[in-house]
DNA sequence: TTTGTATTTGTCCATATTGCCAAATACACA
DNA sequence: TGTGTATTTGGCAATATGGACAAATACAAA
């Protein structure tokens, strides 16, 4: 394996570690909702403000949320929309392992 | 937040969590290509076997490949197929991110 | 059965992640 | 300027992850 595809993984690895987590996730959804600010967030998420905070600086820093200070908030936004369907694959992993328990148990 | 909400957000971190680490997307990557026994992804990982099969051993845990033992070899491929082009979102984000780069740099 | 190859598992160490509290910072408003 | 609200950052402890080596296991072939 190359240099390049070593850094091209790695970047990748970056953007889906960045989603892995369930708090995170829960801030992606609500972020498709539309815009939010740290507050709203943290009333969903339910962790220390300071906890979401560390969170959403994360998925900053992953290139997939920007964020916004007007007055004394701070709002987060998807600044990458297909970040949604996005998902849809992996609904499907869910749902084949799903099965595959069932049948294993059934 | 509800108990379910939370358990599927859990199962979704869980799977994205699997796939964010460079050895194992390069991994997925060569099973793009069609099943392979663990010494040839070793070959393209270039990491200690035995790492390779741990990492193997996280996908499979997580639903996105299947092994097959035959012979004194196992081979491994990918389970939900979709698992590919699920990777071109993540791809704009890295574009989005190298985007926003350039016009700080320029 | 013995030998060799392929793979997994046990163990250990280094490093990274997560989450909380407390403190710092930023900003609006009185 | 002082006060209150929103957010971020510093620091720490607990836990998880990653990687290597050695040992165990599985199987084929002699």
């Amino acid at each position: 394996m190359d240099t390049k595809t070593r850094n091209h993984l790695s970047a990748r690895a970056r953007v889906l570690k960045a989603l892995a987590h369930p708090a995170r996730l829960a801030a992606v959804d609500e972020l498709a909702k539309g815009e939010r600010c740290v507050c709203e967030l943290q009333q969903i998420i339910g962790s220390d403000m300071s906890t979401v905070s560390r969170h959403l600086a994360i998925l900053r820093e992953a290139g997939v949320v920007t964020d916004d200070k007007r007055g004394n908030q701070v709002f987060y936004s998807l600044r990458v929309p297909c970040i949604l369907n996005f998902f849809s694959c992996v609904e499907s992993v869910l749902q084949a392992s799903a099965e595959q328990s069932a049948q294993v148990l059934g």
